[in-house]
DNA sequence: GTCTATAACACGATAGAC
DNA sequence: GTCTATCGTGTTATAGAC
């Protein structure tokens, strides 16, 4: 099978590290006592500090928004897509619950790829938007303003990673038609 | 009235800063410059660095915590209380946009009083949990799991300082009504 | 692939003049 | 209240031995 490579183990230990006190407060020299070497060591499988939350940010970004491309050029119902996009997020976030982390606190931290990000950060909330306002169109939304439903949306679809190691016994699916439910359908009886 | 000291400009510029970088990429050369003074001269005014850090999240943190608190010592109904809720996260977040940044994504670069902050949100979210489960009770709220349900809307109103600079045409008043009508209410048709 | 040693610089914070 | 100068330490990253 793939065997894991250092510079695998490296950027992931960097991603645990990273989730909980953030790029900048992390330095070479506590990720290389992570991993057992010395910082200099990291310097033979990596290129620089920088490279690493690269590789982290760039690749789960491009994740999403190949998955919401997918979505989008589907012909299913709008609250079809919606729903896509919520297992979309419950599988991707379950898989890397520490690179999670990374994109959405330390995407600002990129250097020579901020612009690319942002790019493909911007490309996906457009979208999103587009599929509820369809929806609103064909009134299987209701009447609300759309920005202030995807932004509820995607604010609890990106915290998830904060909240799935909190709650192991759920899993993936189960997870994801409670979140439906909730979001879709609301909270009142 | 009030003046505004020189010590709460450097916590507001300090607050600014952080939004966009984070408490440990902001170095106090930054917050100087930004000042228009040099390094050395904020420590007329402030203590450490960390101090800052302490002033902007603990303030935030008890503003939420007696918000809460008087909402759950009220007689009203689940729904209102969350409404109540809602309305508590708009106001504060819409007059400490900065501030908000620092209270969630820079907690744990607080030092001696970490614990107490920590303290004060697992109350925090013990309390809205409670909320959420006595409405189940009184089959105010559907039978969804009680966890998801304050984790999608913690997250979503935890967000809101991001939110509330894009949407200034949006009054506090008007953001309030249209969060409650998709939290509660959902979004289907 | 890891080490020791170190370069080159940035960091928070202080001392003391004005 | 701000400045210049500086201390002591921490930072990313490199050079070269093993």
């Amino acid at each position: 099978m793939k065997p894991i490579t250092r510079k695998e183990e490296i950027i992931r230990t960097a991603a645990k590290l990273f989730k909980d006190k953030g790029y900048s407060a992390v330095t070479m020299r506590d990720l290389a006592t992570s991993m057992g070497i010395k910082a200099s060591s990291l310097y033979n499988h990596i290129n620089s500090k920088q490279d690493i939350l690269k590789a982290i940010i760039i690749s789960l970004a491009e994740e999403f928004t190949a998955g919401m491309k997918l979505i989008q050029s589907s012909n299913d119902s709008c609250m079809s897509k919606l729903k896509a996009i919520i297992e979309l997020h419950v599988r991707i976030s379950s898989e890397n619950i520490y690179g999670m982390a990374s994109l959405n606190n330390d995407w600002m931290h990129l250097e020579d790829q901020l612009e690319y990000y942002l790019k493909l950060r911007q490309g996906y909330e457009d979208d999103f938007l587009k599929i509820i306002e369809n929806g609103k169109s064909n009134a299987e939304i209701k009447a609300a303003n759309p920005e202030i439903i995807m932004f509820s949306m995607l604010t609890t679809l990106r915290s998830l990673y904060l909240w799935i190691p909190k709650k192991e016994d759920l899993n993936a699916k189960d997870l994801a038609i409670n979140l439906s439910e909730v979001l879709i359908h609301g909270i009142n009886k």
